[in-house]
RNA sequence: GGUCCCAUCGUCUAAUGGUUAGGACAUCACCCUUUCACGGUGGUAAUAUGGGUUCGAGUCCCGUUGGGAUCACCA
């Protein structure tokens, strides 16, 4: 039997990293061991629905090639891939389960159902509609009275079963609740809707978050009432913000699209979260989603949650940035370079040296500031103990490079290197003395991407004249 | 509170019951260097805790502590 896995996210707004990484398991499932991965919308509760989600989901699982073989847009033989078109099919089996025992008819209105549970003396919640008669329930729903199915569990003693990942799961029936499985608007609630989809699309695999490792028995006991064969659960922990607290939309933490808004490209993400809670088993850590198809293993899935650290992503989107082609590179930082350019320079090499010291291309901005104009600065920047400068050595060879660039036409920086290194020699001078004092009035930066002649040649030979003359003014 | 789950450097993690407890990020130092980076080399840094089993425990068992999850007509 082939593997089948599914992604059955709810529209109720943007990705978030958890979920994403959920999806990506799945799909690393499926992919690893030749089978589908289905996509398919839990949109059960009309409440939260939000305008666009679906969307947005398609759009992240095709923005980092996680792509579907069976799903609402595309079809496929287990369809449809929304639940709500599937509205039909649960109240047919709904009905059905309760004809196999496995359910029951409740007139509760929510009000009785909270009033006869307490909490304080842990009683739980005692239906006492299971009590009605299976001929008198069905006349009441004949006849239109307002209900819901609600699950019925009637099984003493030990619950168990294999997960994946936490190993042997064992729970006492009494701890399961009779939760509501058709609700009063004819919608199924996730617990039955999964287990009646994950049947009916054929699903073999099931991850989803390891809050529903306590609940699962409640499904085995409806797939057992059906007699159907349940899923391999595949539980994962969470993906954590700090020791204490899950990443969450709610909190504003940061999402797939947020991510990528900052500069963070979706393959370093995909690597990242990979890696959050899985690990190959060897002291690899780049890998592209078509080398986690070959080595992802379910084995080796932890289980333990994952604290998710924005400065190992950081580095590891900086390695992907190293590995872009030039072309590719610029192609990226285009926008964010010509957003805050104001001047008109050689961009293209303003990329070339900007690639190699970028971790996120939203800091682009920050460090090429200096190229549209030099901000105010202290000439205490001169002073530079390892490069043997101060304001003194500075002012002379700030006039020894002035008087040099002036002659020079071939304003490449192989030659304008090549020219400042030799004079630094007939001045009897260290490159760093000249070199130094040149970036700086060229930038007025302690740090900037790039030398001082990388950047002579970005904003160009008169702007450089200009900018050298302008600092010895100061000196 | 009941139940379930989890526990190795600050973080992500590795370690058939036998290793000087390994790697990566971060951090520090040095090297490289026209700055900053990149890159390279090295350092600091962990088995929550108490018992037990064993010749030997990060690893197995029990307790403690700490954390998380769950107990919805949300998923």
């Amino acid at each position: 039997m082939s593997v089948r896995t599914r992604f059955a996210p709810s529209p109720t707004g943007y990705m978030h990293i958890g979920n994403l990484r959920t999806a990506l398991y799945e799909y690393l499932i499926a992919k690893a061991n030749n089978g589908d991965f289905i996509l398919r919308i839990e949109d059960t509760d009309q409440k939260r629905f939000v305008e666009g989600a679906t969307d947005i989901i398609y759009s992240t699982l095709k923005r980092v090639g996680m792509l579907w073989d069976e799903g609402p847009d595309i079809g496929g033989n287990f369809g449809p891939y929304i639940q709500s078109e599937r509205k039909p099919i649960y109240a047919e089996y709904a009905h059905k389960l309760v004809e196999l025992g496995g359910a029951h008819y409740c007139f509760c209105s929510k009000e009785q159902a909270d009033e006869e549970k307490d909490e304080e003396q842990n009683i739980k919640f005692e239906d006492p509609c299971k009590r009605i008669p299976l001929e008198e329930a069905k006349k009441r729903v004949a006849a239109g009275e307002p209900f819901v199915i609600r699950q019925t569990i009637n099984k003493k003693g030990k619950s168990k079963y294999h997960d994946e990942v936490y190993g042997d799961i064992e729970i006492d029936y009494d701890e399961l609740d009779e939760g509501v499985l058709l609700k009063s608007d004819g919608f199924p609630t996730y617990n039955f809707a999964n287990v009646v989809d994950d049947h009916l699309m054929q699903i073999t695999h099931v991850v989803r978050g390891n809050e529903y490792v306590s609940s699962t028995p409640k499904y085995n006991l409806i797939y057992e009432s059906f007699g159907w064969t349940p899923p391999h659960y595949v539980h994962v922990p969470p993906v954590m913000k700090d020791a204490q607290h899950k990443l969450s939309k709610r909190n504003g933490d940061a999402s797939f699209q947020d991510l990528v808004a900052k500069g963070y490209l979706p393959e370093a993400i995909i690597n990242y979260i990979a890696l959050l809670g899985w690990n190959p088993g060897d002291d690899r850590e780049i890998f592209s989603l078509d080398e986690l198809k070959k080595v992802f293993s379910i084995e080796r899935l932890n289980r333990s949650p994952a604290i998710f650290d924005i400065v190992k992503l950081t580095w590891m989107n900086g390695q992907y940035i190293r590995q872009l082609s030039e072309d590719e590179f610029f192609a990226y930082a285009e926008p964010y370079l010509k957003q805050t350019l104001t001047r008109n320079v050689d961009i293209k090499a303003l990329a070339r040296v900007l690639q190699p010291r970028l971790e996120v291309f939203s800091d682009i901005p920050s460090q090429i500031g200096f190229i549209n104009n030099v901000a105010e600065f202290d000439t205490t920047l001169y002073i530079n103990k390892k490069m043997k400068t101060d304001q003194a050595v500075a002012k002379q060879a700030l006039a020894f490079a002035l008087e040099r660039l002036k002659t020079v036409n071939d304003w490449s920086n192989d030659n304008l290197f090549a020219e400042l290194k030799a004079l630094a020699e007939e001045k009897g001078l260290k490159n760093g003395q000249i070199m130094y004092p040149v970036r700086i009035a060229l930038s007025g930066r302690e740090t900037t991407p790039g030398g001082a002649t990388e950047i002579a040649v970005i904003i160009g030979k008169n702007e450089t004249l200009r900018r050298i003359e302008n600092a010895l003014e100061r000196l």
